[in-house]
Formats: structure tokens, sequence, C-alpha cells
DNA sequence: AATTACATACGAAGTTAGTCGTACATTCGG
DNA sequence: CCGAATGTACGACTAACTTCGTATGTAATT
């Protein structure tokens, strides 16, 4: 499965992906402007990191036009279970209930009803 | 509140925290040992970190010995709690619940009966 | 046509994490 | 008492991440 082989993707470049997760495809320009918000970079800072993201294969893009598109290369989900899986890993001794109990324990936590019956379903599916 | 102004341990410190926790005081040997199970570290490569966690003030130390004694300087539920908030911050776009199903959805979950019953308690509590 | 704006490429510097070698001091076994 | 074992201290090296400046090329504006 060659297309999964970044599997540690650094914070910056979490950021980034996140954004092309969020808009498909985008530009540099793009993906900078929506970074300014909450970081303070310079916009050759952004294009550089993805031309290593791209270098990496963590992005694809379409380098027909002089403004170059990008897009992620690396599945949502499954980042999200690796990464989940190296913080279970790393700080709550392997064990991924002791992640959930400590989640929803939380103060503020808040869920639709939709949302509690889904949970609700996958610890019935758990329960035998 | 100044004994958390460490909220970002790295990978390696995680490590060694993790043994620090478990076991509440430990040498560097001790440490060692542990660490050695699942890594290919040198002494002094432990000790080296173990000395600038303590430069960092991530842990104490009883140096009133030859061989010194360290335990954690920061709460491990606090920081597990931090890391969690950031990680639902950054993968997750702020919804705890979309972590939770992704833990829970994962195959090989597994969770005693006494885990998954606490797990239910909770979800209980917040369907009120 | 000339100037301005905007795009990519890329070298280089600053930082941090992780690793280890080596020096040196203390303790222990014979 | 002497050598081996064990401890800390610390400098230095590598690799990775992040940042930016500058070069260069293309499009747009006037």
């Amino acid at each position: 499965m060659p297309p999964f082989k970044i599997l540690k993707p650094t914070e910056s470049e979490l950021e980034i992906l996140q954004i092309l997760w969020r808009k498909g495809i985008a530009t540099v320009r793009e993906v900078h402007e929506e970074l300014s918000k909450t970081k303070g970079a310079g916009y050759t800072t952004t294009l550089k990191l993805m031309q290593i993201m791209h270098d990496k294969g963590i992005v694809k893009r379409d380098d027909s036009m002089r403004t170059h598109v990008y897009q992620a290369a690396i599945n949502k989900e499954k980042t999200q279970k690796h990464l989940l899986a190296r913080m279970i890993e790393n700080l709550f001794g392997g064990s991924s209930t002791q992640l959930v109990l400590q989640v929803l324990g939380e103060q503020g936590h808040k869920a639709s009803a939709e949302e509690l019956a889904k949970i609700q379903a996958l610890l019935d599916n758990l329960k035998e």
C-alpha cells in the first residue's frame, strides 16, 4: 500500500492538511490565507512546506498551470487513526479505553442525541 | 499555576514519564531497563534525557545520594487532558465525539466488561 | 514597453530532538 | 589497595522542522 508511507506528518503539515481536507483543492495562496488567520508565517514559508510535502508524497499537485493546485494525498481517517493509535500507545499505556474514559468524563463534553446514539451502538456491539 | 508550564513533552519524554508515573520513583538505571525492553538506546542517552527533563522542570530528583532518584513533576491526568485537547482541536475539528467514535470503531479495540461498564455509565450520565 | 504584482525554486540559517563518546568521580569485590 | 563496575556531567554530532531571503520567470497594468 504505497500511498500511506507517510505516517507522521509534522504539526505544520497537519495544519495544511486540515485546510486541504476541508477545501478539497487549493492553491498555495489560498492555503496561506487560511493559515494567516491563526499563524504569522510568510508566504514563502507556506510554499516551502507544501513543496516539501509534495516531495514526501503527502500532497499531490497539478502544475500544468503557472499557479499550482494542491490536494491532500493521504486519507484523513487513516491519518486520524494512526495518530490516535500513537497517542494511545505513548500516553495511555496502550489502553484505548482509558482514553475514551478520559474524553467522555471531560467537563463540557457536548454531543448531540444522534452522536450519543452512535456511540451507544458501537458500545452495544463491543459488549458481546 | 506554576507547576504546569510544560505543556508539550516530546515523544521520548513521554516514554520516560509513563514509566515514572507507573513506578512513582525510579533511578536512571531503572528507567533505562524498562525503556530497553522496547527501545534500543544507550544508557547515557536515557541519562541525558532525564537531565534535560530536570532542567525543564518536568521531573524532580533527589540527588543527595550518588545515584539520583527521579519522579515526575507534572500530573498524569492533566498532561493527558491537555494533549488530548490539542489533538481534538488539531485533528478532529474540535469534536471530541468524533474522536470517541473513531477509537471505539477501531478494529481490535478490546475492553474488559468492567471497562465497558464504566464507559456505559458515563454515557448514561451524558444522556441524562 | 516598462513597471508592478505574483508565482515557483532553492539555498541557508536557527532551533530542537535524539544520540552517543568521553571524562571523571565513587563504590565494590578480590 | 587496585581494578572493574557504576554513576553523573557534558560536549558534539546528526537529522529533522521551520523559517526566510533572494533569484528568476510570467502575467497584468498603465
